[in-house]
DNA sequence: ACCTGAACACCGTTCAAGT
DNA sequence: ACCTGAACACCGTTCAAGT
């Protein structure tokens, strides 16, 4: 009898749904979308999108799950670069990009890295890691201030997109703008 | 008959109740704080509140103007100084920390700028002209590169105040890191 | 002139009850 | 095992009625 995986299928499809509706409510409401909208969406009750998500910040973890493990390894494959500056630069521009997909994204995610509790602290910390072995080629290169911490760059790099958000300039030359500033002096 | 003039004497009084009561709920809990209990806190009805300020955003303007003028003064007191990048530096610095004063204002203020009809469009104009008469300095004594625009200025000096909201370092560090990025090469 | 507060339409979140 | 939706406590905003 294959019931009870055709009712974990089922589940599964309600999961589904509600991660495709919750992205396109995030991408046009920002992360303070209405949650009872979302559930009304995929046609299913308020009860079924808490029980699969428990908190917001659990369904935000889920939506950017497959870009931290993709950044993660972005990082992995330009680890040992010859252009580390270069290499530093292109991995904080594409973090920006996933960071200014929803408006407030880049604040939960900064807020993540600092209450320890929180449902995306894990995913932030693989980011964090991920930049930090780049930050300190680079500054082993010599393009980069050795004071400069990760979480520094890591702050500044969310900063640069939410302030992207509101300006017509180049999302990447307001980053590199930023991360020329942690050149030597 | 001075009934009218105390009238008035009373409106004021709430209108002072609610600004004081609105600064502290905005401190405490961010620029969406309620707009509800600010009003119990004053002991007044919703709807004076709303009488008052007829949007959240007319109410953070009138939070912010005094700072606004100071900040303006304060521009043009460093104007015509001889050293320029410091002044612009300062200028931004005292500037992240107003902007800085509730969580999320940094991005209202941002969006104000680029959204025409809103509250605070015209202080946030203030701002922005009495920042790029310093900019212009600095550009001139070739400590800040021609291509950047006040509006880029502007944006990743309010990116950097929110930043500095999620980390322990210095708010002023981080600012200055953002500005010397944008030395010449 | 100014203030009141009920009214409306919406939320987030929980939890007993259903299948 | 999973889903439902009523229930609760809260909002933002408006507007007729009061003084």
């Amino acid at each position: 009898m294959p019931r009870p995986a055709a009712r974990r299928a089922d589940a599964r499809h309600n999961r589904e749904l509600i991660l495709e509706a919750a992205d396109a409510a995030f991408r046009r409401d920002g992360v303070r979308a209405s949650l009872a909208e979302i559930a009304r969406t995929c046609g299913i009750a308020i009860g079924t999108l808490y029980k699969h998500f428990s908190t917001r910040e659990a369904l935000l973890e889920a939506l950017i799950h497959d870009q931290v493990a993709g950044l993660r390894e972005h990082a992995e494959r330009r680890t040992g670069s010859d252009t580390p500056y270069e290499a530093l630069i292109e991995w904080l521009q594409e973090f920006g990009r996933c960071a200014s997909a929803y408006q407030g994204l880049a604040e939960s995610i900064l807020s993540a890295a600092v209450t320890d509790g929180s449902d995306m602290h894990a995913a932030v910390q693989c980011m964090r890691t991920a930049a930090g072995s780049l930050l300190t080629e680079a500054q082993r290169s010599g393009a980069i201030r050795l004071d400069v911490t990760p979480a520094e760059v890591f702050a500044l790099a969310c900063g640069a997109g939410t302030a992207s958000r509101y300006t017509t300039t180049d999302p990447d030359r307001l980053l590199r703008l930023v991360v020329d500033g942690l050149a030597p002096r």
